[in-house]
DNA sequence: GATTAGAAATTTTTT
DNA sequence: ATTTCTAATC
């Protein structure tokens, strides 16, 4: 793009007053909005520091500053400190330059100054707020009840985060400002999705939603006993809609313990962390914006002449009511696009776009409600619309805009009238129409997709637009692996796609989780640590330094023996051990060595991030790493990209990105779009404000948790949408600028059965390609940790083949069936084998043969010694018969899974070493019973020594 | 169409 | 813990 269109103009050239712009995918966003900032800054009275703009990531705003650069008269210096970033630097730096007393506001005595610290790694949160629930719990004996029904101390670390970002902060005495009758809930919004849901449908001969919603009602729960009967909610059978007071009285739920317990736990965390010298991001931005609410001259200090917020449909109540209270004019745009926000999970609320003139309206009364805080009133909302795609073709423009309306379950009713209202329809550029959307479906979709992509590259028919930001004409050209992008839903699916790839040898790239301190420059940066360290660990850090400088074994000895270390080495050490913090070290370290990539970047912020949140020695940070190293925790590194490599990604890591080909993975039933899933305890809702899920009485004399029947009730009334997944796939499909193939496996989902597009069956034939020069990227399939501190499972103890093998030969379903079968005959429970299975027969047969007690046993913990430490194996022993003198053990297992009998070994061994414990007088045995056959089978059990050995 | 019971599934990620 | 889908019965 050269010139911009007369839309485009429009924004750049209207500078001055309210804008909201509706910018769809590829309509040349960034390119407008730096112009714009271009625009606006080369007036003669106005500077870099008058322009707040900001966006989502880092990322992205490292681009506009970019781009900004090298479309304005100003330079990279002149930029640098230009505020141009995301909302949590700027809060950041406010909190930095002048929040010391910022916490006052509140009733806090404690500062922010300098050296306190915003805490990036959410395990080290969840670290020290377990220490503070625990500290809590002892201060309040009047909250026990409440904590009784909380198991899960993250729960409530949720909501507090969840109420920070709809702006509901505590004082030290009640709450900020109007933030309890936020708690309360919203009775008229309340009583409007209330009624929308209460309505008879079909004209008034079926029920309600919330009706039917409310079948389940009463069913496996144990209420007090003043709770109304399902009949009482529902009203008569056959009545279409329920009862009216229903509403008032769930409403009206008397919440005051609630309350108080989340006031408490609330302001005292809030305590606790700034005495720890921490903040999380929510407090962050709970700071700042209290700072800027209260303390008028920094608020006028501050403000800005232009504010413009990028991505605005990613945005949270709380920054929204930021950003005003940062302009100080009506100076302010803000772009973004609502069919794009997918990420409410981090509190973003799509209603900051859909509904922008009326929040604004809302948030602006709001802050002017004591006091006069915003001068604006906005009283005009200019609204422009970019309706021109730059990115994709028609085809696959009209296709997408599909996507928002498709029913996400057989039986949702989506208003797509309503919704394509909202809808700006976007015209693409070209005129090109040689896109393929198609969908394939095949059981083997791993090595579908190979195949498809086998079909793609090089493949005429499947050219792709080239030389298109050189202004020249549209020119085709075939397409190369590098072209292809893979998006799915999860992770999981990228990771297992990319192991079948690597088995054909496909070039493919994973963008996601790499086990980061096991890779070399974390080795190195462990040695040097070693060395510094001295002691006992001093020669294996040497060992490493002087093998990466290309000694010899022999060389090696001899240093390490006379102690005569390379001089350069030694100069070395001592500039280590003048530096005085770890990450200081850490980038001399990675200096030396030339490591200027992702991995280095990302662990210097990790340690960087652990050391600062702690108070660590270095020797703490070296067993930090060791154990690291040994749990194979993984970090997210992006991978350089450039190499001509398909790349697998997630639907939310691609956002903002486009690619020539999309593959959309995963298509299929039960996973794209999800459904199950479960909320914290205490629940937070704009509209019904803040409720837990259970409640207290006594029985027996004993404090007793049970169900409120208030919430099952009001979680009827936000009934289960779509939304977002629609949206998903909104994003995924306007990634693709000249084709888009939609994949499955098993059974196409809902969402790919309705889109207008044919899903054909697909046979997959793999050939592994003839790759010149790519770079692969590997990735490491990481073990299940085991449970506990220094507990190992079974499990834990397989190889990665051992693994592999298992996981593919089992078929999960089919054995859990046969299994979970077994374990209910054993059990004496009233189960039948299926006619048609004859596994289960099997199984019967066996059962009925022995004679003595069957017996499912839970857990087996057996103690062993392992290099000299004190270790614990657990495992579940599958079922267990005990006869006379004889005990014996049973697994059963398909046919199927015979090529991982290592594994089943050592688990079976676990099991028999417990047993010889447990009945040292009779004789054990172990067997596996291959249920496809009938086929009893006797193992022969590892020792003690065996399984020990295999631990390392 | 209402009701009931049971089976089979069940996350995403940034600051 | 929660959801969807199915089948059977009223």
């Amino acid at each position: 793009m050269t010139s911009p269109n007369p839309r485009q103009r429009e924004l750049i050239e209207s500078t001055d007053g309210c804008y909201l712009v509706d910018a769809g995918p590829g309509t040349g966003k960034t390119f407008t909005i730096t112009r714009r900032y271009a625009e606006i800054v080369e007036q003669d009275d106005v500077e870099p520091d008058d322009i707040l703009l900001n966006t989502f990531t880092r990322n992205a705003a490292t681009e506009m500053r970019d781009r900004i650069v090298a479309h304005s008269e100003y330079g990279a210096r002149e930029l640098r400190d230009a505020p141009i970033g995301t909302f949590h630097s700027l809060c950041n730096d406010i909190l930095r330059e002048h929040g010391f007393d910022a916490p006052s506001h509140l009733g806090l005595d404690e500062a922010i100054t300098r050296s306190t610290s915003v805490l990036e790694d959410e395990t080290i949160e969840g670290k020290y707020f377990r220490e503070f629930v625990g500290k809590f719990t002892d201060d309040h004996p009047e909250h026990h009840d409440l904590l009784r029904a909380i198991s899960d101390p993250d729960d409530i670390l949720d909501v507090i985060k969840n109420l920070a970002a709809n702006g509901v902060f505590p004082t030290m005495e009640g709450w900020y400002r109007d933030a309890e009758e936020q708690l309360y809930g919203d009775a008229d919004a309340f009583e409007a999705v209330f009624e929308e849901l209460n309505r008879p449908r079909n004209g008034g001969s079926k029920q309600s939603e919330l009706r039917e919603s409310l079948t389940d009602y009463d069913s496996d729960a144990c209420y007090l006993p003043d709770a109304p009967s399902r009949a009482e909610i529902r009203g008569e059978s056959g009545s279409k809609a329920i009862p009216g007071h229903v509403r008032t009285r769930v409403f009206e739920e008397d919440r005051e313990g609630l309350l108080a317990f989340v006031h408490d736990v609330y302001v005292e965390y809030l305590a606790f962390a700034l005495s720890r010298n921490y903040l999380n991001f929510s407090f962050l931005q709970l700071f700042a914006f209290v700072h800027l609410c209260e303390n008028e001259a920094l608020r006028d200090r501050l403000t800005f002449e232009y504010v413009m917020i990028d991505e605005f449909q990613d945005t949270s109540e709380i920054q929204f009511k930021l950003a005003l209270l940062l302009a100080g004019t009506e100076n302010v745009c803000v772009v973004g696009d609502w069919k794009q926000s997918i990420y409410s999970f981090q509190y973003a609320d799509v209603e900051n776009i859909t509904q922008f003139q009326d929040r604004l309206h809302r948030f602006v009364e709001d802050l002017n409600s004591d006091r006069s805080r915003i001068d604006a009133s906005f009283d005009e909302v200019n609204e422009i619309e970019l309706d021109r795609n730059y990115r994709s073709t028609q085809a696959i423009v009209n296709r997408s805009e599909d996507a928002l309306v498709v029913p996400g379950t057989g039986s949702e009713e989506v208003d797509a009238e309503a919704v394509l209202e909202d809808v700006v329809s976007l015209e693409a550029e070209t005129d090109a129409d040689h896109s393929h959307i198609e969908a394939i479906q095949h059981e083997n979709e791993h090595e579908a997709v190979l195949t498809k992509i086998g079909e793609i590259v090089g493949n005429e028919e499947y050219a792709v637009r080239d030389d298109r930001d050189g202004g020249g004409s549209d020119g085709l050209r075939p397409p190369r692996y590098g072209d292809i992008a893979i998006l799915t839903r999860t992770r999981d699916f990228g990771r297992e796609l990319l192991a079948t790839a690597e088995e054909h040898g496909f070039p493919m790239a994973y963008e996601g989780g790499v086990e980061l301190f096991r890779t070399d420059p974390a080795k190195l940066l462990l040695a040097w640590l070693r060395i510094l360290e001295g002691g006992t660990d001093e020669d294996r850090g040497w060992a490493v330094v002087l093998e990466r400088a290309g000694y010899t074994l022999d060389e090696m000895k001899h240093v390490l023996s006379t102690g005569s270390y390379p001089s350069g080495m030694v100069a070395f050490r001592d500039e280590l051990d003048g530096l005085e913090t770890v990450s200081a070290v850490a980038h001399r370290v990675f200096d030396r060595y030339g490591y200027d990539g992702p991995t280095a970047e990302v662990l210097s912020t990790t340690i960087q991030s652990v050391y600062d949140a702690t108070t660590m020695t270095r020797g703490d940070l070296i067993r930090f790493i060791e154990r690291e190293v040994e749990s194979g925790a993984t970090h997210e590194v992006t991978a350089a990209a450039g190499s001509n490599a398909v790349r697998v990604q997630t639907i939310h890591a691609a956002k903002g990105l486009e690619y020539p080909i999309v593959i959309l993975a995963n298509m299929n039933a039960n996973k794209f779009p999800s459904t199950g899933g479960s909320d914290g305890r205490i629940v937070y809702d704009e509209r019904f404000g803040l409720r837990q899920r259970t409640c207290y009485g006594e029985a027996h004399d004993q404090p007793h948790v049970y169900d409120n029947w208030y919430w099952d009730v009001l979680k009827c009334c936000r009934p289960t949408e779509y939304d977002e997944e629609r949206r998903l796939l909104y994003v995924a499909m306007t990634r693709a600028e000249d084709h888009l193939v939609f994949t499955a496996g098993e059974e196409p989902n809902t969402f790919l059965e309705e889109l207008p597009v044919a899903v054909e069956t697909y046979e997959p034939a793999v050939e592994r390609p003839a790759v010149g020069e790519t770079v692969q990227t590997r990735f490491d399939v990481g073990i299940p940790e085991p449970a506990g501190p220094r507990g190992y499972s079974p499990h834990s103890l397989m190889n990665d083949e051992v693994f592999e093998a298992v996981d593919e030969g089992r078929g999960a379903e089919y054995g859990s069936r046969v299994h979970n079968f077994a374990e209910r005959y054993a059990l004496g429970e009233d189960v039948e084998p299926r006619s048609d299975e004859e596994d289960e027969h099997h199984v019967a047969e066996l059962l009925d043969s022995f004679e003595g007690e069957l017996r499912v046993e839970e857990d087996a913990y057996m103690p062993l010694e392992v290099d000299g430490e004190q270790v614990t194996i657990r495992g579940v022993v599958d079922l267990v018969h005990v006869a006379e003198d004889a005990v014996e053990i049973v697994d059963y297992k398909t046919v199927l899974g015979r090529h991982a009998e290592d594994e089943y070994r050592t688990q079976l061994s676990v099991y028999w070493h417990v047993l010889n414990e447990v009945y040292p007088d009779r004789a054990v045995t172990a067997s596996l019973f291959y249920t496809a056959e009938g086929e009893l089978v006797e193992m022969e059990p590892l020792s003690k020594d065996v399984i020990g050995s295999l631990m390392e």
